[in-house]
DNA sequence: GACCAGGCACATC
DNA sequence: GATGTGCATGGT
């Protein structure tokens, strides 16, 4: 096997794609489609996309519906509560403290030009000029940014995360210590360009993840073995 | 009680 | 550029 210039693992790009789409179907016809995010507005799921960073989805969701309760879910009005409110109303999400400042960030983001404080603004930004934007704020990492970026604003862009590295490497198709940029190239540059696919792609990975490629592997279960690419260490 | 979760920023070498 | 550390709640 060589090893090319991006750091992934020599197969033929044909024969990767198709990999690709294998390892896909799989896990859907495994877990039946994930559903992320459905018809939720653009604003929660940005939240959701920052209070979700090393966090378990069921603490979000106590977080969120927090904010619910309080009729708080809008940009407007989570920008007129103090910043102690807020952390009280995240708390369930963990580093509350650090993800009620990166909400107030965000918030500062929003409300500046060229977003002024109006969603259409913020849609009609070009994907790669949103992203740098979205990168400049602090709390917004590229998994976060590219989170926002996919499931909040249909952009095509395939969001990678620990799973992903940790799926990948072992399956021997990616470096273990691939960095986070080349990583999501390798997907968008083997995977057809479609934001659906994107979307329930990543969601899958996830979900196999939490299962089955923990630090301690469960490979003999894991719905990717029939394909005889997971590595039993 | 240890380990983990849909990361990120910052310090230090 | 790589490696280490703090952040924090709640589940297994």
């Amino acid at each position: 096997m060589w090893k090319d210039s991006c750091g992934h693992f020599g197969k033929q790009s044909n024969e990767l794609k198709e990999l690709l789409l294998e390892i896909y179907q799989l896990l859907y016809a495994h877990f039946g489609p994930r559903n992320w995010w459905p018809g939720q507005g653009e604003f929660e799921i940005i939240l959701g996309a920052i209070l979700t960073q090393n966090t378990s989805w069921k603490n979000v969701e106590r977080a969120i519906n927090n904010l619910k309760e309080k009729n708080l879910l809008q940009p407007e009005k989570l920008r007129k509560i103090p910043q102690e409110k807020l952390e009280e109303l995240v708390k369930p999400s963990g580093y509350y403290r650090q993800k009620a400042r990166r909400i107030k960030d965000f918030l500062e983001f929003y409300f500046a030009p060229p977003i002024s404080g109006k969603i259409q603004n913020l849609k009609k930004i070009p994907t790669k000029k949103l992203r740098k934007m979205l990168l400049e704020i602090k709390g917004i990492g590229p998994e976060t940014a590219d989170s926002i970026l996919l499931y909040a604003l249909g952009r095509p862009v395939f969001v990678v995360d620990a799973y992903t590295r940790r799926i990948f490497s072992r399956l021997g198709l990616v470096s273990e210590d691939i960095g986070y940029e080349e990583l999501r190239k390798f997907f968008e540059q083997n995977l057809p360009r479609k934001v659906s696919l994107y979307n329930d792609y990543h969601a899958q990975l996830v979900e196999l993840g939490k299962r089955y490629c923990k630090r301690v592997p469960d490979c003999k279960s894991c719905p990717l073995s029939s394909i005889k690419l997971c590595f039993e260490k």
